[in-house]
DNA sequence: CTAGGAACTTCAAGTGCTTTAAGTCAAAGC
DNA sequence: GCTTTGACTTAAAGCACTTGAAGTTCCTAG
């Protein structure tokens, strides 16, 4: 599969990065099972994640963003359903991710557009500007409607 | 303000479905002080929720949605109460939440970049295209060096 | 070569809900 | 009148992380 000749690896950082689950994330999956111990740096006792690891763990982080449970993970990975070879799956599970990674930016899109309306709301009330603050209290919320509407999409 | 003419009430199932936020999280709101206590139905004990309980829940739930925490929220709802010379604290913690969503935005174009080289790299492996395969896998490192140089947050 | 700081390590405690258990109350059916 | 149904109550436990503390180790610069 992958014929790539240099096995590159990663820090905690770079996979939690890539993955998209935060570092701390990473170590608690590792303690319970989730996934297979990472293996360390000779010296240092560091994790070093290889193309493999990043691979299991993207599943995972597929998986977990389903809303799958933690114990239902680790039955999935101890069944062997998510080797190297599971390609099958991949591209489809890849997909629902982007997906729903789209969605999760324009969820913050919005998001950061409802925090700035309420900043520019209490910048109109500081500044005693009674009018602005009532258009931009009416303009909070409709962009709170859209959001609600949005997430639960 | 209040006019006196039908203040309609509402069960926790009411507030509930309205605000979107499960009933278990008004409770929990209520009783760790983020939003204030909620009157109570003279013989059963069951909470009843007025339109100005309303009102301040879809505040919260809306600051809820934008990931604000839950000390956050309170402090929020409390500098609410006390009107326009709060206006600075208001900013302050809505300036942060802003620095949050920012952040998270970015760390969003990253992981969508990394999961759509992934699906490109799978459907290239599914089509025999090592060639491309390969050239795909590189940018998957490249993409983790562009982390490790540029990881100024 | 060595000093400083960032990044890593483990372990324990904290957070933000969510679920469960056990019980109360109000209306509907027998 | 009694009982069942169902929405509500609290307190406590559970879950999936998340954060903090205290201690290495790596890297960069002087």
């Amino acid at each position: 599969m992958t014929s790539s000749t240099t096995q590159r690896e990663y820090t905690i950082k770079e996979a939690a990065t890539l993955t998209g689950l935060p570092a701390s994330t990473l170590r608690y999956y590792e303690s319970i099972g989730v996934i297979a111990p990472v293996s360390r740096g000779a010296s240092s006792g560091h994790r070093v994640y290889d193309e493999g690891d990043l691979d299991q763990l993207m599943w995972v982080a597929c998986l977990a963003a389903t809303g799958m449970s933690v114990s239902d993970m680790r039955a999935y990975v101890a069944n062997g359903a998510l080797g190297p070879e599971a390609a099958r799956g991949q591209v489809e599970l890849l997909s629902a991710q982007a997906r729903r990674l789209a969605e999760e930016a324009e969820q913050i899109v919005l998001r950061r557009r409802y925090v700035q309306i309420k900043i520019d709301y209490w910048h109109a009330v500081e500044s005693g500007d009674g009018e602005r603050a009532d258009l931009l209290s009416g303009q909070a919320r409709a962009l709170a409607d859209e959001l609600r509407g949005a997430a639960k999409r």
